[in-house]
DNA sequence: GTTTAATGGGTAT
DNA sequence: TACCCCTTAAACT
């Protein structure tokens, strides 16, 4: 269930979890046996995130990478007794030390790989607005793409290459806060739409880290955010959206019904109504 | 019991 | 554009 906020948490957990630590590595499900034999034992320097891809560094130039795809899960057990869990279901890769087991489900990719194709990989993708303090994060590097491009921009809002952990919720629901047509091509956008879409992904992503959960309607931003500053424990309940989901039901704004329709791959949730602007 | 959808993306046609 | 992979839980029969 991951879209960028999902992985910069996982990343922070794992790191918090493992690093300093050398985990026993093994595959259970046995897909990943070989991979987990050149890291077990291994001194874990640090987990990353960027966009969906996550990165676990380990001393001696070997890092796993690991997407977790439309189904992947990745979880970290701390209970006291974490060193005996059982393995339940199909786990690819599990880490294991005297405090914690985490384990990985479902992934697209999860291989051990260099530095050097760390930064392949990374070069392939867009800002991350999670990542604001790295210069590879910079808003305008996806302008560039976005205004030559005639693909609409509900379509490149989800090229990982234009923009980096941006999911299927975070693009309907984006483009709805902002009144943007999802179906206008990029050429078409102004920058200061695009410009007011990166500011509002980079206010929205932090707060879907904080609660593990992707947080759109403005009430509960608000909250969410005001919680956030005063330190105060983040909770939240309910899981709401302005579209997603929520075809054939009236929009939160102006009653129309909402629409939806597959836009690269997926299904895109829109109001036709509220959502005019380019 | 079986089918489908799910916050994704690569590769072939 | 179509198909394929990966896992799980909810929605079907």
């Amino acid at each position: 269930m991951p879209e960028g906020h999902t992985l910069f948490a996982l990343a922070r957990d794992l790191d918090t979890a493992f690093a300093g630590t050398s985990p026993t590595v093994t595959s259970p499900q046995g897909k990943f046996a070989h991979g987990a034999s050149l890291i077990s034992g291994t001194e874990v320097e640090g987990a990353t995130s960027w966009g969906k891809h996550l990165f676990v560094d380990f001393v001696g130039d070997r890092v796993l990478w690991v997407h977790l795809g439309l189904i992947g899960t990745f979880t970290i057990d701390t209970s006291s007794y974490a060193g005996e869990l059982p393995v339940v279901g199909q786990v690819r890769c599990r880490f294991a030390t005297e405090d914690h087991v985490a384990d990985l489900r479902g992934p697209m990719v999860c291989d051990v790989v260099t530095p050097e194709k760390v930064d392949e990989v990374l070069g392939r993708l867009g800002p991350d607005p999670l990542r604001l303090t790295d210069v590879r994060s910079d808003p305008d590097l996806a302008w560039t793409r976005i205004h030559r491009s005639r693909k609409p921009i509900a379509e490149l809002l989800m090229d990982q290459a234009v923009l980096a952990g941006v999911g299927n919720v975070y693009r309907s629901e984006v483009l709805f806060r902002l009144r943007v047509n999802p179906f206008r091509p990029g050429t078409a956008i102004k920058r200061s739409t695009w410009q007011a879409i990166w500011d509002d992904l980079v206010a929205l992503l932090p707060l879907g880290v904080a609660t593990s959960k992707i947080v759109t309607i403005h009430d509960q931003v608000d909250e969410v955010a005001r919680a956030l500053e005063e330190g105060g424990d983040v909770r939240l309940d309910s899981r709401d959206s302005y579209v997603y989901k929520r075809a054939g039901e009236p929009c939160l704004v102006c009653g129309s019904r909402i629409r939806t329709e597959v836009v690269a791959g997926r299904n895109l949730f829109w109001c036709g109504n509220c959502q005019r602007r380019s």
